[in-house]
DNA sequence: TTTCATGTTCAGCA
DNA sequence: GTGCTGAACATGAA
């Protein structure tokens, strides 16, 4: 589930009730998910709170009392889950407070718990961009004026820019028409401002939806993320390719460009 | 049974 | 250094 706007409402999720309670046991079921040895994350949890949240691109920042602050990524399939009794179907670490648990359920373990002495450094070691939410339009024009290849793959790559996932890729380059294969060399400072634009109107309607994604617009592309699926503007069919990596939905009819970032010589 | 999946990292190559 | 590809991680769902 996590790309920035998922993260973004796990961020008040937890605000919602995992704060300023005591830990008092942290429970490790797989030490795949963590980061840090688990003794050492026992001894900087146990009998903590958990002060504030912090969020930075796809990452996850709670500020411990004890000092530090726990990072918490999810991977592809991880979420933070409160709960009281019934517990959820994956849980990988748990932290137990007197009459409730916070876990990290999370069926692939893609997701990883740790520990950090300070969020600025934690950015910096990782080499994350500026967070999709808080760049500038001007430094999102100079950092993508910068890149070379594919729209697509500059847009998810996190050194760039922190945030922006496969299905969120996919829904900005729809929303502007532009082809997810288009070298982004090619776009004009102007195209570059309306992908910003784009992109904070639709990370700001997935907030504002609770990433719910049946409560998003009809107009948008993730709801034909499937072979065969009818474009939600020209009713042509939905064509996929694969984009650093990862499989792309776009519409060839409606987003069209003047060039693609294949290099010509491999065509001959 | 096979394939795919909202992510990150790393090796190998240009 | 920049970019691209494929594989690995690990497991559920279709």
């Amino acid at each position: 589930m996590p790309e920035l706007p998922e993260v973004e409402t796990f961020k008040r999720y937890i605000e919602n009730g995992s704060l300023r309670r005591r830990v008092v046991r942290v429970e490790v079921r797989n030490s795949t998910v963590l980061a840090v040895r688990a003794e050492e994350l026992e001894q900087r949890a146990q009998g903590a709170m958990f002060l504030s949240v912090h969020r930075h691109g796809k990452q996850l920042f709670l500020e411990l009392s004890s000092g530090g602050w726990l990072t918490w990524h999810f991977g592809m399939t991880g979420e933070p889950v409160l709960f009281e009794h019934e517990e959820p179907r994956f849980p990988r670490v748990l932290f137990h407070f007197a009459d409730a648990t916070l876990a990290h359920d999370d069926p692939r373990m893609l997701g990883r718990i740790g520990w950090t002495a300070s969020v600025e450094e934690f950015v910096r070691r990782k080499k994350l961009g500026p967070d999709a939410l808080s760049i500038s339009k001007s430094e999102f024009v100079e950092r993508f004026s910068r890149a070379r290849g594919a729209v697509k793959p500059a847009v998810m790559d996190q050194h760039r820019m922190a945030g922006i996932g496969n299905i969120y890729a996919d829904e900005v380059l729809f929303q502007g028409r532009l082809d997810p294969r288009a070298e982004v060399s090619s776009l004009s400072t102007r195209e570059l401002e309306t992908m910003h634009r784009n992109m904070r109107r639709v990370l700001r309607l997935s907030i504002d939806k609770g990433t719910d994604f049946s409560r998003f617009p009809r107009t948008y592309l993730l709801h034909h993320r499937y072979k065969g699926a009818a474009c939600p503007d020209c009713g042509g069919t939905v064509d996929t390719v694969t984009l650093g990596g990862r499989t792309t939905y776009f519409c060839p009819a409606c987003q069209k460009s003047r060039g693609t970032a294949r290099r010509v010589e491999e065509e001959a």
